[in-house]
DNA sequence: CTTCATAGTTAGGAAGCCTAAATGTTAGGG
DNA sequence: CCCTAACATTTAGGCTTCCTAACTATGAAG
């Protein structure tokens, strides 16, 4: 039965998934900068982060991340430069008005997240902490499947 | 000390849900019918359900549960009918076509997630089992907050 | 100095969600 | 019985985000 009971946590945890999409949606739906955007200015701190390496942590084409970074680029939150050791490669940071656009839509996400985590129980918080790291490491699973087509007209 | 903890653990949270975005494109990506097609696929067996029940478990509005029931009955996978009791509604229902792609659908797709979990302890696998409760509960909390509007240009 | 690989951009298109407006139905008062 | 308000759905039009294919420019290796 072994095999059996992995196959229920396996759609139970696609449930999982599916809400997870949800929960998103009403997490950030209503403000002003995407969730993906976010992602973005936050990791784009510091050094800044090259196009390439952008579209990786997003799980995104290369394409996918010009557009957004040129988006938030026209809205002055991101800057292009040439990367001094690649003529080839640009590099992405954030401007004064992306570090500060990055940590308000963090601080407000994360105010929110936790008015909601304030409700539980503390052995539900727990049972969050514990299941995090799992998450990450199903990602890696998947690293080595698939990869998009089409849907159905 | 309390209140970092929780702000912590709403970042990572946040993280989290990021990342259930990227393992379903993984997961579905490369599949005919899209999250969503085998989520209505699957809630329209026995007696059907109605546009707005569709809409209100899928967590968008009424319009976009019409594009894809139209869709999904293009294909021959779904059917509308007239609701016997009120003449405004359609009841939407699988076919029997729909039945054999639903069932198909959840099949491959579970079978992909099992791939994944069978790589996992068994203490990762109970980590998620307990977890999967409080996300029901965290997408109930959030049924109190916020509706969707424009991103930056 | 060719040739091939790499980094990014541009162009065009598909999917999925939204709001507003139109259509037809039901239900409650007068 | 009739009118008006609420309701269920569809249609129309638009926006975001993602994709693939094709193009430009640079780097690296023989």
């Amino acid at each position: 039965m072994k095999e059996k009971e992995l196959a229920d946590l396996a759609d139970r945890f696609r449930g999982m998934l599916r809400l997870a999409v949800f929960v998103s949606r009403r997490l950030d739906g209503d403000l002003e900068l995407s969730t993906t955007q976010v992602s973005i200015l936050t990791m784009c701190g510091g050094d800044g982060l090259r196009m390439g390496v952008i579209a990786e942590n997003l799980g995104v084409r290369v394409p996918s991340a010009t557009e957004q970074v040129s988006r938030l680029e026209r809205a002055g939150l991101l800057e292009r430069r040439a990367d001094p050791r690649d003529a080839r490669a640009v590099v992405v940071r954030r401007t004064d008005a992306g570090d500060r656009a990055a940590a308000d839509a963090n601080r407000r996400r994360t105010a929110r997240m936790v008015d909601v985590l304030e409700t539980l129980e503390p052995a539900e918080l727990e049972a969050l902490r514990t299941a995090l790291p799992v998450m990450d490491k199903i990602n890696e699973r998947l690293h080595t499947i698939s990869n998009p087509k089409e849907h159905i007209e």
